[in-house]
DNA sequence: CCAAAAGTGTTTTGACTACACCCATGG
DNA sequence: CCATGGGTGTAGTCAAAACACTTTTGG
């Protein structure tokens, strides 16, 4: 139930960002979510990084929650919800600028919370809130879904909301996920694979330097298959935006992959040019 | 202001559908909107057809408004958000079982209603309903764009609302667009575009019987590109699904081009196997 | 008979595929 | 010294691009 922390974190991180000097009690903002956010609309973020060899996925849970969920958060009434998304990656990550992406609107009638009795009376013996049908937080909601892709490296993990425990998954890995939170993963992996060839996959999920069987393994990971090492390396290569290193990175028994780095402006013109030429 | 009636109707119809005995009177329904929709939210459709060798898109202005828009609706309570787009599409055109898919979410804080002062009067001498900044109707509304591609000759116009008109229109011709539907309209395309090489458009958008050119027209307005006559036929005969029938089409001054049929059953097997394989 | 657009086939080009051998590294 | 995985080059295949001539039709 911890949950409203995290919306009180929220309220108040907006003010931050948006200057303003008003502070919500946590309690007030539960009790009359009506006055801050858009009704029946959230928005939840998978969020992919690439870390030792594997694609992960930033997931939250909150105390009192078997599942695990997407990092998500409810609308302010005068915010975007493009900028929604990256509120919610600011806050998570401490991460801006970030790739991010819109994938889905789920608006299935049956997106409500369900909260067995014990769990409405936590609400009520804490908070003194009755949660029953015609509370805000109780209705149905849509969420829309975004997609982020983020460097690992950079990520600074937010746990600042008492409660919330935020973790990094191996993509595919076995996770029971909260409600429909699974079909949202599914659909924005089948979506950057649909998206695969115009999307710098390489570039936001890698550091700065990388090898070519670093940036293959991520193509295998979200295609769900493998490539054949020489052609991918020769495919890459023939873009004409990556710029060897004198260096070689030591992973194991066995000869030493080579460094690259991307040259922005090289890439930047081959993006201009070409958008349609990452077809896998 | 007669947009009501198309809320009422839409009620009504929704009530058809549903099978509810409840009748709602339309004046109700415009003061009381948050007894029957979706908060917020709205789903406008981007109907695409083809005929005389051009794309059309459906489009209905209501009495008093200047610009055109998109046909939309709000989306009831217990309403699938899919649904409601099916639903319009039943409403205006007739058909069911059209092919629909949902390409984004338009989700800016500027989102809302604008009325001059003269339009808000309409509403209080007409209706007895002051719109002010608490109306329902007048506070900011999400809404989510559904692309459709339909069989112009199957499509019946339904000006049943009154004080609807709703007209197809060259979808390359200067059109007056109401708020930011021609942003929703670039945004459909974008996708569609996009998506090109995995929707049928071709099989949406054309009657059972069709020309190469007439197919090879609906791909060029989409690209925004002139094809070549001879790949294009080459290439998609190649699929296998067409059956080249024995007639031919009286189109001008010059031979006259074979009609195809689509077989179905190659082609659901096409499309199984190569989903991939309309790049273009 | 002429303009306009459709039907069709061949050659070239380039991209993706498949595949083999050698090299560096750690244990 | 050997298992492991990385580096690189070549030949084959297939699909897309480029391209020209002939046919039909209405006016």
């Amino acid at each position: 139930m911890l949950i409203l922390q995290c919306i009180c974190s929220s309220i108040k991180f907006y003010c931050f960002l948006m200057k303003k000097e008003e502070q919500f009690s946590g309690i007030a903002a539960l009790r009359k979510g009506d006055d801050f956010f858009h009704p029946g609309m959230s928005v939840d973020c998978v969020v992919l990084g690439f870390h030792e060899g594997v694609i992960k996925i930033l997931l939250n849970r909150y105390k009192g929650f078997k599942n695990w969920m997407l990092p998500g958060s409810f609308v302010f009434k005068d915010e975007d919800v493009d900028k929604a998304a990256y509120r919610i990656l600011k806050e998570r990550t401490g991460l801006e600028n970030v790739f991010l992406r819109q994938f889905h609107l789920f608006g299935n009638a049956s997106r409500k919370l369900v909260l067995k009795e014990e769990n409405k009376n936590i609400f009520t013996e804490s908070y003194g809130i009755d949660i029953n049908e015609e509370h805000w937080f109780y209705k149905r909601f849509m969420t829309v879904g975004y997609y982020a892709l983020v460097d690992f490296t950079q990520v600074r993990l937010n746990e600042g909301y008492e409660g919330e425990t935020i973790e990094w998954f191996e993509l595919n890995s076995n996770i029971s996920y909260h409600f429909d939170h699974k079909d949202m993963v599914f659909k924005a992996l089948e979506t950057i694979r649909q998206h695969l060839s115009y999307i710098p996959v390489g570039r936001e999920l890698l550091p700065d330097v990388f090898t070519m069987p670093e940036l293959r393994s991520i193509y295998e990971t979200l295609l769900g298959r493998p490539l054949d090492r020489r052609n991918f390396q020769k495919k890459m290569l023939s873009f004409g935006y990556f710029i060897k290193l004198n260096e070689k990175k030591k992973v194991g028994a066995h000869r030493s992959p080579i460094l690259y780095r991307i040259d922005p402006v090289k890439y930047d013109l081959a993006q201009k040019s070409g958008i349609e030429n990452y077809g896998w």
